[in-house]
DNA sequence: GTCTATAAATAGATAGAC
DNA sequence: GTCTATCTATTTATAGAC
């Protein structure tokens, strides 16, 4: 996380104070969401005036957009290096990666809650991350079942689970930032050795538009 | 919702005004959350200004006490009236409820991130709030046991499904959240009915501590 | 490239008239 | 009980010296 973009070329000391200011905005929108957190935080986190920070950015979104931008440069370096059953087993060192840098969890929820609404500036990027990676999901889903790692799934079970697994993930990180202690690498863990599992007995979840529920199986 | 204490006594008026105020709040508070929330928008909404508004309330945080208050008697309603298995079937009105009205969900999600530092005025509450479901889902899931509905499983499972079932439950109302097309019912509904018929096979997810995992059904 | 000083807008909260 | 007017603090952003 330190030392990245050690650059030589003519403007190396800029670069690094950009890094710095970015590094900062990560953890403070982080904490504070977008909207409340301040320059001044990230200034003075920074070891700088907030007028020093808007000769390196011409307003507050385009901080933002760096920050997306460098956060997004983090997320998807292992998409590509496992395929099938192997990523979402994969899933559990990004998990451990992603609680080395709490910053990006507090960012990515603060900001998924934040920019639900459609006229924030993240709006437009956390609406495309969160469909790419359904894409991803389901991308993999699919390799799994065509490489006979798991039985077939018809197509809206695998969009649930796709679902489902995002769901799981986005709930455990949130019962993770109100309470440090619980071990977020154990019950993310758990949950996808179990839904692998599940997976391998033909136990995907399929849901049933209004059925018209009997409770049938009630007493 | 609506019509809530209609009192008939000395100052009638007065609590539908203060009513109107909290009934706004949890809009305002839901949508932009409670830092960012500002009394002026609640203000507009009521038909009155800040200043009135200051006149119900002490301050800012006092309202927000209030919010809280009136979204929980909201909520706690059902909690008595189904044990076991049945107070998880439940849980599919319980969210019909919830999307009639929308302002809760948001504020719900929005203050449990929001919350999460502790040194935010709902974080005592949130905190508490979220031990009293985990306390409801346990017995709930040891009712079902104990009365046959479903084979027994350990403390540490009957924990794990707890936590992961209000992370299924918080997850998808985020997704909910970001693209209001989604059919949050059905989602909800599918896990209850799956998780239901998972239990009773007596497959419970157990967490299982830092096994040293070899990977060896990789392929 | 960073600083001090400051502008312009908005926040929560108070005073006092009616 | 609600209003107008105002206070204080904080926000993003700009101007200009160094």
């Amino acid at each position: 996380m330190q030392e990245v973009k050690r650059a030589r070329g003519p403007y190396r000391s800029g670069l690094k104070r950009r890094a710095k200011i970015v590094e900062q905005a990560v953890e403070v929108f982080g904490r504070y969401g977008y909207s409340k957190g301040s320059l001044q935080e990230i200034a003075i986190r920074s070891g700088i005036t907030p007028a020093a920070i808007m000769r390196h950015f011409d307003n507050k979104e385009e901080l933002l957009v760096e920050v997306l931008r460098h956060w997004d440069d983090a997320q998807v370096a292992d998409e590509k290096r496992y395929q099938g059953l192997a990523y979402f087993r994969s899933l559990r060192s990004v998990t451990e990666n992603n609680i080395a840098h709490r910053g990006f969890i507090d960012l990515y929820l603060t900001l998924s809650i934040e920019a639900s609404r459609a006229d924030h500036p993240a709006h437009p990027f956390v609406v495309e991350r969160y469909e790419r990676t359904m894409e991803v999901f389901t991308r993999h889903l699919r390799h799994a079942i065509d490489n006979g790692e798991i039985p077939a799934m018809d197509d809206d079970t695998v969009t649930y689970e796709a679902h489902l697994l995002i769901a799981v993930l986005d709930g455990f990180a949130i019962q993770w930032m109100l309470d440090a202690r619980i071990d977020l690498l154990l019950m993310i863990g758990t949950y996808v050795d179990a839904v692998i599992t599940r997976w391998k007995i033909g136990g995907g979840y399929r849901p049933e538009p209004a059925a018209e529920k009997q409770d049938q199986d009630a007493g």
